[in-house]
DNA sequence: GACCAGGCACATC
DNA sequence: GATGTGCATGGT
């Protein structure tokens, strides 16, 4: 397979950068990365909106908020109910732990804070990596369906390969960098939203990722 | 109408 | 330990 670093390079070049994380401050990325599980991130906007509108973009308010009133804001983004009371779990523990303070939260060395997100009920691996790297700023690589998607339909991984070992595989060829790991991740899922889709449905590209240009994705990578 | 989307927790065997 | 299921809206 080519080097991560070149697979990066051509991801680039086809798609220029992304812009990531599409959030206005870093309390609405941690939002955000809650909001988005398993979800079209324009739905989660529609609920990041009424959330601003409200002038509940502060963790104090939020924490305080009804949660009938916060699931009714959010509802738009699916799983409100359940997606309310993980929101409250990772303000509580910013408001206790933190004092509301995300940049007190993001001085605490990244495998600590990576921990202690990792024991809030409802934040996983991806959305831990995701508040740690684009709300932090801090070199955490974030693995997602996409990643794994594309990178086992290439072969270039164990299609049975969890979470962690695809994290270990980029976090050990690439350097600790987070503005590379944020573009890198972002690039992927674009690459996958255009050309990956869960299910394969063309019969000519066993790996049915395609270029705008009509060349297949696999070929084009080599 | 079926399928999909930037997961995660929990029940059951 | 592995496998299955619930959570839910909105776009294609």
């Amino acid at each position: 397979m080519p080097s991560l670093k070149e697979i990066y390079d051509r991801l680039y070049n086809a798609f220029g950068p992304q812009n990531w994380w599409p959030g206005e401050t870093p309390f609405e990325v941690l939002v955000g990365a809650i909001l988005v599980q398993n979800t079209a991130w324009a739905n989660v906007e529609k609920a990041i909106r009424n959330l601003r509108e409200e002038g509940l973009m502060c963790p104090k308010r939020l924490y305080r908020l009804k949660d009938a009133e916060l699931e009714e804001l959010i509802r738009p983004c699916g799983y409100y109910r359940i997606k309310a009371r993980r929101l409250k779990n990772v303000l509580r523990y910013l408001l206790k732990r933190h004092d509301g303070s995300l940049e007190q939260m993001f001085r605490l060395p990244i495998d600590q804070l990576r921990r202690e997100l990792l024991e809030i009920n409802g934040i996983g691996p991806e959305t831990a990596d995701s508040i740690i790297l684009y709300a932090g700023n801090l070199p955490t690589f974030v693995v997602d369906a996409y990643t794994h998607r594309i990178f086992s339909r290439h072969g270039w991984v164990d299609p049975e390969a969890d979470y962690h070992t695809l994290k270990e595989f980029f976090e050990s060829q690439l350097e600790p960098d987070a503005a590379l790991y944020n573009e890198y991740h972002a690039l992927l899922v674009r690459l996958g939203k255009d050309y990956c889709k869960k299910r394969p449905r063309c019969q000519a590209c066993p790996l049915e990722i395609y270029l705008p240009d009509g060349q297949p994705y696999d070929a084009w990578l080599e």
